[in-house]
DNA sequence: TTTAGCACTCGGGAGGAATGAGTGCTAAAT
DNA sequence: ATTTAGCACTCATTCCTCCCGAGTGCTAAA
């Protein structure tokens, strides 16, 4: 069944009036807000009847109306305005893109910040993907006697390093050698095809080839594994605090619990469609989450995988303002990501 | 002055009393529990005159006692007997340490999220040291014609790595030159040393290598804040939720927002001649920490620089018992850096 | 110096009245 | 058929007030 027109408009004012006020709407402030030129008694009727439609509900008897999780639904699919971002808001976020993040795989950890910083909302950011990772390619690097770096870099252009310190002396030709081997039987392999190969390549090289070959490879099994545990990072936990929805503990420290635990268990949707995806109240499946909302956009890291940075907040958020940010924000990181460089605030000279 | 041995006793006995309950202690909840044959009356007495001498406070007429900063202080300085930790405890911490601890430089981060797991506080952890760092060897690793790896490491053994992708196409041999060039030129410097040397350098090669080198180099300033900048690491800022000092949000807002702010611009003494610090109240610098208590623990890293990791709590903590548990971990960490080598599960065979 | 006894203080919780915003419903008006 | 004015009603919130009890300080005796 579709609304009247004026319901649409009434449903509008009440989420936008409650998105601001964060107090139930009454029919007058409807009257007075919306530009309808009926009394607050219409007024009333109507919103009995959206409230039978499952859209607002009641608090208590006594107080105005506040959206109830579909009520926000069908007002964030069909009733929010795009929001326009200012020159200052896109300004702003440029200038924490570029001046904050330095390095690739910071990324991460730093995006999550910036948005936190940005919105006011406590944020999270991880990676996905279906596509499963492989070491592309491995370097040796000889440091002294009996220590040496080892230099692995994935399909998806990450690259991480260790510095190994070993027993028993190592040489430049070893090394040589070693990197070849690894190079050539350990690459392109997914994190689950690479355990039992091990025991074929002891048998080519000598035993001290072995254990070194084991170290570098236990070490580019750590790197998958991180790769697809989709650590979650998450930043700005405590700003929740400043939302008169989180005033009570009761409610503030199980969601606050949640977000800084929130390890690889993430009971989030992370396949998107869209570049913003909005899930509110008891859309979540995390139970934390029931009486909370979640704003995420999701940007190409390249490689098959995606990362996607996302706010947390009450039911009442300003989806719109949020997603528009959040999604300026995304497109910058994929930006970022398809020039494989970080513009840095030292090449714009 | 020094007090009689039976102030002590009762200081003693509120301190811990309090430590435990978290209510004010009367003079008669002392008498059942320290060991003394004498009315509740003569204890109030005494309590009467350690609250005159400032070691304990009242927080209303018509209540127990507990303990000022000063007896806290007092405590912790002479009565508190050193905690042994239980074989199941030290296993606790070692098990922890081996198994999430994986790659060095993840130690800052990942010590702060064991220990606050651990003592269901809320932890920082950063590096400090007066010594300055340097880059101690360059290496660069050719991808395809236009992307390389340079790969840095500092006289810490601190070992890190950048992706570049750059628009003229290069060379194995003229990658060669470079890090030979950067071993020669740019190695063994700080970071004020760092920026007028470029120019030097472009006269002996030609532009492209000058617009190369000024990449690296640049990255190597990068990493040299980033060592100096001693980023703070927080992890666990809701435990705090559950003491009931913070119970109500005027006191755990502010403290919670400062704690996961707490960037570069720390206000703690960092410095330390043991093994473990304890600040209690207002020894705290930091406004925001006047009513709660630090109790920190540095290790060793090796390169003339210190790790400090440090847990935040209420000033009813209990000092003995998380000094030795941070003591044990910060040990256990030197021992790991010492080593120069993360004690993997997969070597204990 | 210690102790028993007692009046006193004060925070915290329970109960209850007043307040007021906002409703639903009815009956008249359009 | 819809809209509106009017009115009784509901209920969270606020503000008293009262009461309770834990714990104190003080006094006077041991």
């Amino acid at each position: 069944m579709e609304l009247s027109d004026r319901k649409k408009l009434i449903l509008r004012a009440v989420v936008e009036n409650y998105i601001q006020t964060a107090e139930p709407v009454g029919s007058k402030a409807i009257v007075a807000s919306a530009g309808l030129k009926v009394s607050s008694a219409t007024i009333r009727n109507e919103m009995a009847e959206l409230e039978s439609l499952g859209l607002l509900e009641q608090p208590h008897t006594s107080a105005g109306r506040i959206p109830s999780p579909q009520g926000y639904r069908l007002y964030v699919n069909e009733l929010m305005e795009e929001h326009r971002l200012t020159i200052q808001e896109t300004q702003k976020i440029n200038d924490a893109l570029h001046l904050k993040i330095r390095q690739m795989d910071q990324v991460m950890s730093e995006a999550g910040k910036i948005i936190s910083q940005l919105t006011r909302y406590p944020t999270f950011a991880l990676a996905t993907g279906s596509k499963k990772s492989v070491i592309s390619r491995y370097d040796l690097l000889m440091v002294e006697e009996n220590a040496f770096i080892a230099v692995l870099m994935t399909d998806g252009q990450v690259v991480k390093n260790k510095l190994f310190r070993v027993s028993e002396p190592v040489s430049a030709p070893q090394l040589q050698l070693l990197s070849t081997l690894l190079n050539t039987s350990f690459t392109g392999l997914t994190l689950d095809q690479l355990t039992p190969e091990l025991l074929k390549v002891s048998a080519h090289a000598g035993e001290e080839a072995y254990s070194l070959i084991s170290l570098v490879v236990s070490f580019a099994i750590e790197v998958l594994e991180e790769m697809e545990n989709h650590v979650v990072h998450t930043a700005g936990i405590p700003s929740l605090l400043a939302h008169p929805e989180y005033q009570s503990l009761e409610k503030a420290e199980p969601l606050m619990n949640y977000l800084a635990e929130m390890g690889s268990d993430l009971n989030l949707p992370v396949i998107q469609d869209k570049n913003v995806k909005i899930l509110i109240g008891p859309e979540n499946l995390a139970d934390e989450l029931k009486d909370s909302s979640v704003i995420m956009a999701s940007y190409d890291i390249g490689g098959g995988m995606q990362g996607v940075i996302g706010v947390v907040g009450p039911t009442r958020m300003d989806y719109a303002d949020l997603a528009a940010r959040l999604s300026y924000f995304a497109d910058g990181l994929s930006r970022m990501f398809g020039k494989g460089e970080i513009p840095a605030p030292t090449e714009e000279e």
